[in-house]
RNA sequence: GGAUAGAUGGCCGAGUGGUCGAAGGCGCACGAUUGGAAAUCGUGUGUACCCCCAAAGGGUACCGAGGGUUCGAAUCCCUCUCUAUCCGCCA
């Protein structure tokens, strides 16, 4: 959410902001500040009509028996009058509120202009994609070939885009969320643990709603949601708080099984263990100040943390820096980490790093009280993936599968394997 | 699923229809006292919004959330959420 009093103030900005995001057709801002002067306009009379009734109503107890009912008559005229004007004030305030909640983030100056993914901007790549002396299976053909998985049968289990994996590939899933979380907890994070289901408040707090219902899990016989990442936990915990500064920057290393319906994903990665309903996700998420070099700094810092995590795995990526439109109404600021992918010969999505600054805070109404000037402001949020489990593993088996069929650990996650330097039925 | 009790400011806690934004205490901030500290004393201590060019000032709303009754609601009624306890259930 935006301040109104900074849409008004920066029409030409904030119009120029849309237009980048792609926008400017679904808001329009001349009919957002006219409705707002209306609700002004409409707050005031009502408050000064309450002010009156207040004051009748206040008379009364020291009233004479005769002057009251003449009081009480006037108190009801003015009650009446005034019910008519908020329930026009309601109305009013309802449609104001849907269309700043629609009302998509301003981009960084820094990010790249353009309508859609193609005009997204490779920033650097990080490790030579290898060169293999022999034909690289995909994912799916190691798991079958070393007794991996269960594809087939739990697809009739528990339907299509799901996984079952198994034995040392297990391991590996869980154990890749061990060595994130170490390396967050190394950096100050706090781990948390928290639910995949959420009430419907915390998914307009992050944003997702009211833009993409299609993708969530409903559970109407409860009214409740299946959480899509922890980051529509972690967001709303603090809620309405107003913390002390000293408690800023707020870690959190949240793990959680996460949902997501992939309706409109039909028909694309519908192979293997890219794209599917549930998931594991460690997530990094970050509460700070409000200043924008502070959580600029906290992006780049949870970039390099992310980037360290491919490292250790020893992967081959590159950093990708998202266009206006291609980054998602919450967004100020987005970089995609990508994993080289032999098979496919291209880089797939493993890590989205964004800034939201204060969007989401506005929503979720958690502020602070800065130490500076003692005022109260919004805080900035970021978040990021440590990891997601299992669509890492394709590019990670891929990569370092041998000539025989076994899989290859790298050194910063042999710890985590029980010291094993190769997985698969042919390892020694 | 059934039953009971409860939810008040940063915290504890009083308040069952009328100057209650809310007693009292704790905490916190500032000041006095002190060589310094403790103790003590004094003062202050919510948020959002509206009017106002702004400041000063004035006003409205908020006692878990939403609705209702009333001239008037923290207080009465309804619905919901959450917490605690007991019973039942627990692949």
């Amino acid at each position: 959410m935006l301040d109104i009093k900074y849409i008004i103030a920066n029409k030409e900005l904030v119009r120029d902001g849309l237009a980048k995001k792609g926008y400017e057709k679904i808001i329009n801002i001349d009919e957002l500040e006219q409705l707002y002067l209306n609700i002004n306009k409409l707050k005031t009379s009502s408050q000064s009509m309450s002010e009156e009734k207040n004051k009748l109503s206040n008379s009364i107890k020291s009233a004479s028996n005769e002057e009251r009912p003449a009081i009480i008559a006037k108190s009801k005229a003015i009650g009446e009058e005034l019910k008519k004007e908020l329930e026009e004030l309601d109305k009013l305030q309802a449609e104001f509120d849907l269309m700043m909640l629609k009302m998509p983030n301003m981009p960084s100056p820094e990010s790249p202009v353009g309508p859609d993914d193609s005009a997204n901007v490779v920033r650097r790549k990080v490790g030579t994609p290898r060169a293999f002396d022999f034909e690289p299976k995909d994912h799916v053909e190691l798991m079958e070939m070393n007794d991996w998985s269960e594809m087939e049968r739990i697809a009739k289990v528990s339907g299509s885009r799901t996984y079952a994996i198994k034995n040392e590939l297990a391991r590996l899933e869980l154990a890749m969320h061990m060595l994130v979380l170490d390396k967050l907890t190394a950096n100050g994070f706090t781990t948390i643990t928290v639910p995949s289901i959420s009430k419907e408040k915390p998914l307009y707090g992050q944003g997702y709603l009211p833009f993409s219902r299609d993708e969530i899990y409903y559970l109407p016989q409860d009214d409740i949601y299946l959480s899509g990442t922890a980051e529509l936990i972690l967001n709303s915990l603090r809620a309405d708080e107003i913390l002390n500064e000293n408690e800023l920057p707020i870690l959190y290393a949240g793990f959680s099984p996460c949902f997501r319906r992939e309706a409109g994903a039909a028909g694309k990665d519908t192979r293997g263990l890219t794209r599917v309903h549930q998931f594991m996700k460690t997530e990094q998420f970050v509460i700070c100040k409000n200043d924008i070099a502070e959580s600029e700094k906290w992006h780049q810092k949870l970039l390099a943390i992310s980037e360290e995590v491919l490292q250790d795995l020893e992967l081959p990526y590159q950093v990708l820096e998202v266009c206006t439109g291609d980054m998602g109404a919450p967004k100020y600021r987005q970089y995609d980490l990508e994993a080289w992918v032999p098979t496919q010969n291209c880089y797939r999505e493993t890590h989205s790093c964004s800034n939201i600054t204060e969007w989401q805070a506005r929503r979720t109404n958690l502020r602070y009280r800065d130490n500076a000037d003692g005022k109260v402001k919004y805080v900035h949020t970021l978040n990021n993936t440590g990891i997601a489990t299992p669509r890492v593993l394709v590019p990670f088996l891929e990569n370092h599968q041998q000539a025989d069929g076994t899989v290859r650990i790298p050194e910063k996650l042999q710890p985590y394997m029980m010291g094993k330097k190769f997985i698969g039925k042919n390892a020694k």
